[in-house]
DNA sequence: CATATATTTCTATTATTCTAGAAATATGAA
DNA sequence: TTCATATTTCTAGAATAATAGAAATATATG
C-alpha cells in the first residue's frame, strides 16, 4: 500500500457517520447491507449517505453490487488489513516486544 | 475505545504529512525523534511540524517529553493497537474466515 | 407506457482544516 | 545577563469537505 492510498482510506474513514457505516459493514461481512438498510440505521438523508459511501467506495473500502432495485453495500476486508498493515509496518523497527508499554501488558495484536 | 476517539485517531492520520510523520514514529520505537530529526526528514517548516504534532498528540498517538531543550515523541502503540481492534473489531459478525476475498487468497493478518 | 421504489448527481451554503511567516516562550551555555 | 538553539503560539488568507433539498437516473411492476 502507497501512502496516497492509505491517506484515501484513512480519510474516508474519519468521519464518524462514515466510519459507523464502515463498521456495519465490516461486522455485516460479505453479505453486506443495502443503501436502504444503512440509511435507516444510520439515520441520515439519502443524499447524504450516497455522498459518504461514495468517499468510501473511492477509496476502496466497500465495495458496490446492484441486486435488482437495490445496491448491496460490502466492506472490502483486503484494504481494510492493507490499511491496518501500514499503520503498524515495521514496528519498533522490527521489534515487537518493544512497543509494550509495560511488561506485564503485553501486545496480543500483531505488532 | 469510542467513536469519537477512533474519529480522532483517524482525522490525525488522515494527512499526507502526518501519516508520514506516525509512521517515522512507529518505526522508531520508544526512543522516539526530537521535533527537530522530524522537521528534518519530512521537510516542514516548524511552525507547520507543530501544528500537526499538536494533532497527533490531540488524538492520543504521539506523546511528547522533553530532554533538555528538545522534545522527544513517541508514538503510542496502545492507542494505535486500540485503534487497529476497533476498526476490525467482531468483523464478519466474529466469523473471521468469511473474510478472505477468495478461498486461495486466506488471510494472514488478523481477521 | 405510467407509476413506484431505490439510489445518485447537482447545487449552493456553511464549516473546518491547512499553511507558514512572524513573534513568543523555554532551555542551556558563555 | 546575553546569546543561541529548539519549539510553540498567533494570525489570516487559501483550500477542502460536509450537508441536504431538489432534480435526475436506474430498475421493476401493472
Amino acid at each position: 500500500m502507497k501512502i496516497n492510498a492509505a491517506v484515501s482510506a484513512l480519510s474516508a474513514l474519519a468521519h464518524e457517520g462514515r466510519l459507523a457505516i464502515f463498521r456495519m459493514l465490516v461486522q455485516a461481512g460479505p453479505s453486506g447491507l443495502t443503501v436502504g438498510h444503512i440509511a435507516k440505521k444510520a439515520g441520515m438523508p439519502g443524499a447524504t449517505l450516497s455522498f459518504h459511501l461514495s468517499a468510501l467506495k473511492q477509496a476502496g473500502l466497500v465495495r458496490a453490487e446492484r441486486r435488482s432495485r437495490e445496491l448491496i453495500q460490502t466492506a472490502d476486508f483486503s484494504c481494510m488489513n492493507d490499511l491496518v498493515g501500514y499503520l503498524t509496518e515495521n514496528c519498533c523497527g522490527g521489534n515487537a516486544a518493544a512497543c509494550a508499554p509495560a511488561p506485564k501488558q503485553l501486545q496480543k495484536r500483531r505488532a
